[in-house]
DNA sequence: TATAATATCACCCAAACGGGTACTATCACA
DNA sequence: TGTGATAGTACCCGTTTGGGTGATATTATA
């Protein structure tokens, strides 16, 4: 019997010799047990809720629904669940995807047993396992572009419409006639080639303007 | 002299003694060169060129201009320099904004040499060091949350008004008339507690919606 | 079975918006 | 020196929007 509660793991994994080999690193490892393994996302989305994982391994190629479509499907089924992707090869794209459906880490397949403990821990304790390179890709998709040719005023004025305020208001809070911000706003639709405050915002907070 | 060109590194930080330290450690390593050192900001912008770093230290808590303002202009001075967070204690909103602001990972003060080394080795790879628990908020606040209150039907409507799309061209779209999209976008206002177009479409995108 | 949520349609009205034109003034850059 | 970008102001006009109230049918869920 183990002494600290171990992380219960669930492995979703079509090749029979991977998981084989994964769930025997894992559960002779101290405080790590496999507590469900399944050969396709649709068995697991049927019979995960009984093993109760507290973090999942999801093989990104699986016959009939890849790991990437299943992601939403089992955070629906298990919200808090923590899902970490497993790869053969580090292919940015696609963990990248995943990541984007929810998934908060990978693992590539093969790697020693180490990192893959080492990696299930970090997942546990609330990291997020991933190679410098995704990492980078990960910082860099979220960080704000800034290459606006919008002025300073009218990205303020920008930052009011994604707010919901009126020209009014807008005028209010800065201090000038309405007259002035419809022409800023006139100005905004122009360089931005859109022709509503919906699509001004849409697209100024798509490109991390605002 | 070297074999291997060096990391050519530069570090802005006010603290005269954590300076020194970091230029003894970085100086001794075989692989690093620290061609300048900065204890402002303002200081760094107007000779940082002529160092040409490959990587940046910047402390946060600066006199004057704070490190998170000094990123844009930094870049805007040399739009490929990776720059790197020096932060005492990782709290996690400010290195967040850092890293919003445009800073590819951080670094914790004082911890040991090694990591420090690692640290900067990583960047100059193309990497993004940061601790577990920022890499999976990261990575949180880059995944789409999907827990949305509206109906599939309303999620629609919001993608069309998101890309200006008016009323009546909505309706021809979704063949239906312009006074059930009417009745759709109000019930949508209704949930999301806003009274526009814009307020909703800048609400969903930041929630993942859409 | 009843109640809630969803989807559909209708009418009204005041307020807000989008687009057009036109006029200053400042500042930077060529 | 003048040309362009930014900022501010003004007026007009037709269209769109937001908010109100009310109704019907379907589906799901309690």
């Amino acid at each position: 019997m183990t002494h600290t509660p171990s992380i219960k793991i669930c492995i979703i994994e079509d090749d029979a010799l991977i998981l084989k080999s994964l769930q025997q690193v894992l559960n002779n490892a101290e405080g790590y047990s496999v507590t469900g393994t399944f050969f396709s996302a649709e068995a697991a989305l049927e019979n995960l809720k009984e093993h109760h994982p507290d973090v999942l391994l999801l093989d990104i190629d699986l016959p009939g629904m890849s790991g990437i479509e299943a992601i939403p499907k089992l955070h629906k089924l298990q919200p808090e669940l923590n899902i970490v992707m497993l790869t053969v090869h580090e292919e940015s794209e696609i963990v990248f995807s995943a990541l984007r459906q929810g998934a908060v880490g990978y693992l590539v397949k093969g790697s020693n047993s180490k990192f893959l403990l080492q990696g299930i821990s970090e997942v546990f304790d609330g990291g997020a396992p991933m190679s410098p390179s995704i990492a980078r890709q990960v910082i860099a998709s979220f960080t704000m572009s800034k290459e606006t040719s919008l002025s300073d005023r009218e990205l303020e004025v920008l930052q009011k419409l994604s707010n919901g305020t009126n020209n009014k208001q807008i005028a209010e809070d800065l201090f000038v006639s309405t007259n002035t911000v419809k022409a800023h706003i006139k100005n905004i639709y122009k360089k931005l080639h859109v022709h509503s405050r919906a699509e001004a915002v849409s697209k100024a907070i798509k490109k991390g303007w605002i």
